[in-house]
DNA sequence: CTCGGGATTGAG
DNA sequence: TCAATCCCGAGC
């Protein structure tokens, strides 16, 4: 009988506190490569993460976090390692991670997997991605750190086969100038990562208004 | 309470 | 290019 259950390491744990307790560019680089697992059902459902995008702080007007500890965005100000999952357009959820170290509020928006199974569907897409994974709202708040909440990410099973590229993030042109920032990363190589957005052009940071000191 | 709009997606 | 569809945050 052919064993058709998705391949994962099973030594692998998930990513500690420790992880996620850094600042939020960082981890966004970090997770590509690291393996998304949601386990339900007695099924594993997971894939390879290969497009991530930073919201880093409350001054980014991207982010949920700017306007303030309000009830959506209250888990982005709560401890790292926990899950960010809400409803967008009526119809689709969005899954992110808080990430964080010295700053107020921060989260990674995964956009995109290349599924460890096929059957999954697609995965390139926040939405996509959690339709296939099966994420929504009841995950919000869920800690990642632990296997107990079924779900989780691992770290992942090779080395990054090439350099992450970066690029402005999508969908969020109303933020202005943060809009331009290169904080939107991918592997270049995956076919899960969208071409059309692929090249996206983002303004070098040199040329962007430097950040505003921290309270 | 109403109102405007969204970190998206899929169809036409 | 456009609409689906419901939640959130702002303002009265």
């Amino acid at each position: 009988m052919i064993d058709r259950r998705p391949r994962l390491d099973h030594e692998a744990v998930p990513l500690g506190r420790e992880f996620y307790a850094r600042p939020t560019l960082d981890v966004a680089r970090d997770l590509l490569g690291c393996q998304l697992v949601h386990d339900v059902d007695g099924q594993r459902r997971c894939g390879r993460i290969v497009e991530t995008e930073a919201y880093v702080d409350i001054d980014d007007l991207a982010s949920h976090a700017s306007k303030g500890r309000t009830a959506r965005a209250d888990v982005m100000y709560g401890a790292p390692g926990h899950a960010y999952v809400y409803l967008i357009y009526g119809m689709h959820h969005c899954f992110n991670v808080v990430a964080r170290d010295t700053e107020l509020a921060g989260a990674v928006l995964i956009r995109a997997l290349e599924p460890d199974d096929a059957a999954l569907g697609r995965t390139d897409g926040p939405g996509r991605l959690c339709r296939a994974l099966g994420i929504d709202r009841r995950h919000n708040r869920l800690d990642l750190t632990t296997t107990a909440g079924g779900l989780w990410i691992a770290p992942p099973l090779a080395p990054l086969a090439e350099p992450i590229e970066a690029s402005a993030r999508i969908g969020v042109d109303y933020a202005g100038e943060w809009a331009a920032r290169p904080w939107r990363f991918f592997l270049p190589s995956s076919a899960w990562v969208s071409a059309r957005q692929r090249r996206r052009p983002a303004l070098p940071e040199a040329r962007l208004p430097t950040l505003p000191p921290e309270a």
